[in-house]
DNA sequence: AAAAATCCTACTAAAATGGTAGGATAAAAC
DNA sequence: GTTTTATCCTACCATTTTAGTAGGATTTTT
């Protein structure tokens, strides 16, 4: 889990916030988040790409989900920074292991990643904002 | 799961499948899990030191586990070449996020961390040599 | 003593990571 | 219609990690 996929869902729970007639720039991400305005560029571009995010570029336009948080994945924003899931290299395609089918282990790093893409495929940027209102009100105690 | 953890899985079983009496040597691992000679002497070097393999001296010397195949959990080899489990930098210690307990993110990757981790720890090396038996029968079908 | 095996330290090419840098483009405000 | 402010796009780069290679010292068996 590289920092592209933590900022994305870190951004992804930013623009969630955001209430109609709300406008929120690309500015008040990399401040509340403390994520470099020009890294985060790339993270912006990432979730665009792979159509979770939109805009209308302009002097006053900034961003916003194109889904509702509840139906945005952390594995959603995951593969908006990776190829695929693989917890090993001999998953992804491009490799083919020569011991293929044979092999016990490949079978069990198989179930690993199934149970690595259940798990964030479970997990929604709503789950993840419940959450966050959890933990303000304990703080608050 | 980089080569190391990958290698020392498949090591592991080529050490489990020793008979008493028989001797199991580096070159032999080596030649049957096509695995370089001198990169094998680091692999071992790490399932030595997280005391999960031993050198024994009887007619020749070899290598042999510490505890039955049943005992030895791939978590254990995982954690043979890496300081312990982290999904996310954030969670190994070193480094110590600004956000810290406030982060519903955090709290989010600590639970995969779990996840992955109970079940690295859920698997030994015997199931792995029971699934390599059922895909040998497989196979001779 | 020779041979065969383990043990130990250092080095390295290539790829991935986590950014920075510089400017192009689009549209709203003046 | 130009200035301002925001997005968009491409390239580059330092550092770290990965996946080994290399060379030899030491120990054990023959």
């Amino acid at each position: 889990m590289n920092t592209k996929v933590r900022y994305g869902v870190r951004t992804a729970m930013e623009l969630a916030l955001k209430k109609p007639g709300e406008d929120i720039y690309q500015k008040d991400i990399s401040i509340n988040q403390e994520i470099s305005y020009k890294y985060l560029d790339q993270i912006i571009a990432g979730l665009k790409s792979a159509g979770l995010v939109t805009t209308v570029s302009g002097k006053k336009s900034g961003y916003i989900l194109t889904r509702e948080p509840g139906r945005i994945s952390v594995y959603d924003i995951y593969t908006a920074f990776n190829p695929g899931l693989a917890v090993v290299e001999c998953l992804s395609d491009e490799e083919v292991c020569k011991k293929e089918e044979r092999c016990a282990a490949k079978h069990f790093w198989e179930e690993l990643n199934d149970v690595v893409e259940r798990y964030l495929k479970s997990i929604t940027i709503n789950d993840l904002l419940e959450k966050q209102v959890e933990i303000n009100k304990q703080l608050a105690e």
